[in-house]
RNA sequence: GCCCUCGUAGCUCAGGGGAUAGAGCACAGGAUUCCUAAUCCUGGAGUCGCAGGUUCGAUUCCUGCCGGGGGCACCA
């Protein structure tokens, strides 16, 4: 990695001058090597003469013209360093020789889609935990934005060495679960013309209608005595989990697992919970239900945790859940949730904390709300009255790349408004297009290079005679995909991947305009050849860590 | 009332203790005898919500206020 050699010289420059007297090491680690935004201000820049000046009181542009001369000494001949300045306010910019950037080609040849992978991870076992949506019903465009963050995250995570598990954790016992039957049941009856009754707070959506039809299909008129809502629970809960999968799949989403709430009942995990819980002096009744004592723990309130009825709060099972997560033996849990479970973490974390786990290996990642908007006007949903837009009409609308990409463009903290209009848009503006036709374009620069007989692998590219402005500038972006990587990762933001691929498409774009690839020279065509086909393995990687495809042709 | 989150160009959003704050869309004009014009180039636009504080330096960190969203159930 380009930048670490520089940090790396950089921190040995400035321990040379601790050495020497030219500075206290007080600042050690406290500086930055950072890329300027700037043209002309170098390709690496550190303010480590303005850290040290502030912690001296000394004179800022003194001590970086000190810091320029070990940087230049120190580097010898064979120095990555092409120029080193004193800059600004005491800023010192670091110009690379162009042979550093060039290396980045046959390093990219040589580890293909390895290229830009970590193993920052150490191969420690991480958690990913998205969706979890009970099956109530279809995906709506809310689920759809944690699904594909989670799954991009998972993604990032296994590109920086990480062991990753996708799991998915579920509930088809309940409330929920009962009215969903009940509701189903309606339907059928209502469907056989038998008198029947809605639940009040029932879904009514027009599949449950259609799970209805499949059961009269299947076995007639002989559930309509049936005082028990099992079998069309069970009936729903097939139809709907199988349907949940199949929209998953079209987005390119598979689950290691999933977990069934049910087991931990079972297992007794959850009495067992309370039990732990009870010991340690958390937990009291009042009013006959039974309370947690958040209040012990740093929260606002207590919580309740089994209710009068006898039956347990969301919390509960989820703090057992939690439990089983860290007895799994997981370094590291990721939990993907929408901001309207926000309130739910305190208290499972508490409870974390509470049963002797360390919370500081669970992170939450809350994501905001998704509105869509078509012809300029927000499309209105609601979950209740079923009039919401589905993640399977989405993907009928405007296909998986799309959609993914989409709901990458916005860091999950942000609300996150789908512009349809642009999203169906088949050219122009629509930025994944924009993106993947880079990638289409480099493809058939190959292909047509082939016809003609030049190969980027003839004999070796001498890539010396890359040195145009947008040359460099591609490079630079290239050999930057392996810290973005792993920056990106260990913040789980994968918006930044697509960021990334925005500007390496439009570099690639304006220097393709710019300058011929394949022309006259054989051996400037080789060159650039061999830097259009490294693009192409880096834009198809970053692509990859999204979940979008790279077509050849479009 | 309390908690979380966001507030950056006309719109949608990046960025982030430092050097002239960025992109896309929208708008206006221009580019192709030649590797895909699903492309490129040029143009304007912002007191980085407001007010204090920390700092050599704040749009970035802290506090308060204002505004949008979400939460504060014996729903999940």
């Amino acid at each position: 990695m380009i930048k670490a050699q520089v940090r790396a010289k950089v921190d040995q420059c400035f321990a040379l001058g601790v050495e020497r007297g030219l500075w206290g090491d007080a600042a050690a680690g406290s500086y930055a090597v950072e890329e300027p935004k700037r043209a002309g201000q170098g390709d690496f820049a550190t303010n480590l003469a303005m850290v040290v000046a502030g912690r001296e009181k000394r004179n800022p542009r003194e001590i970086a013209a000190a810091l320029v001369e070990l940087l230049t000494d120190a580097a010898g001949g064979d120095s990555l360093f092409a120029k080193v300045e004193v800059a600004g306010p005491g800023f010192v910019n670091c110009f690379l020789k162009p042979q550093v950037w060039q290396a980045v080609i046959p390093e990219i040849k040589r580890l293909g889609a390895g290229f830009g992978r970590g193993t920052c991870g150490r191969g420690r076992k991480v958690l990913v935990e998205f969706v979890s949506a009970n099956p109530t019903g279809p995906l709506s465009v809310g689920h759809g934005r944690q699904a594909v963050l989670g799954d991009a995250i998972a993604r990032l995570l296994e590109a920086t060495g990480y062991a990753v598990t996708r799991e998915y954790y579920y509930n088809d016992a309940g409330r929920q679960m009962r009215v969903l039957g009940e509701s189903t049941r309606a339907r059928y009856l209502e469907l056989l013309g038998l008198p029947f009754t809605f639940p009040e707070d029932g879904y009514q959506g027009e599949y449950i209608r259609e799970i209805a039809r499949a059961l009269i299909e299947e076995r007639g008129d002989s559930l309509k005595d049936e005082s028990d809502t099992a079998p069309f629970t069970k009936k729903a809960e097939e139809v709907i989990f199988a349907d949940i999968n199949n929209t998953l799949a079209r987005l390119g989403i598979r689950f290691d697992s999933y977990y069934n709430e049910h087991s931990l009942y079972e297992n007794g995990l959850v009495d067992d919970v309370v039990a732990s819980l009870r010991e340690k002096g958390l937990v009291y009744e009042q009013e006959g239900a039974v309370w947690f004592k958040t209040t012990d723990l740093g929260l606002e309130q207590d919580r309740v945790i089994i209710k009068s009825t006898g039956e347990p709060t969301y919390r509960l099972p989820d703090i057992a859940y939690h439990r089983e997560k860290f007895r799994r033996g997981f370094d590291w849990m990721v939990n993907v949730f929408g901001s309207d479970h926000i309130a739910t973490v305190p208290d499972v974390l508490a409870g974390v904390r509470a049963l002797g786990y360390d919370e500081g290996k669970v992170t939450p990642v809350i994501h905001q709300f998704v509105t869509l908007m078509r012809d300029g006007q927000q499309v209105k949903m609601s979950t209740r009255k079923a009039n919401f837009v589905t993640v399977e009409e989405l993907l009928d609308e405007v296909g998986p790349d799309v959609t993914r990409f989409f709901f990458l463009m916005r860091k999950a903290d942000s609300q996150l408004e789908f512009d349809l209009d642009l999203a169906t848009k088949q050219s122009q503006e629509n930025p994944v297009y924009y993106v993947q036709y880079a990638h289409a374009r480099l493809c058939s620069i190959a292909r047509q290079a082939a016809e003609k007989g030049v190969v980027a692998g003839d004999g070796a590219p001498d890539f010396s005679l890359l040195i145009e402005e947008e040359e460099m500038a591609l490079l630079q972006a290239m050999a930057g995909l392996p810290s973005l990587l792993e920056n990106a990762a260990l913040a789980l933001e994968p918006h930044r991947i697509v960021f990334y691929l925005q500007d390496l498409a439009a570099k690639f774009h304006g220097y393709y305009n710019r300058h011929r690839i394949v022309g006259d020279d054989p051996a400037l065509s080789r060159a650039r050849l061999a830097l259009a086909d490294a693009l192409r393995q880096v834009l198809a990687s970053s692509l990859v860590l999204i979940g979008v495809g790279a077509p050849e042709s479009m």
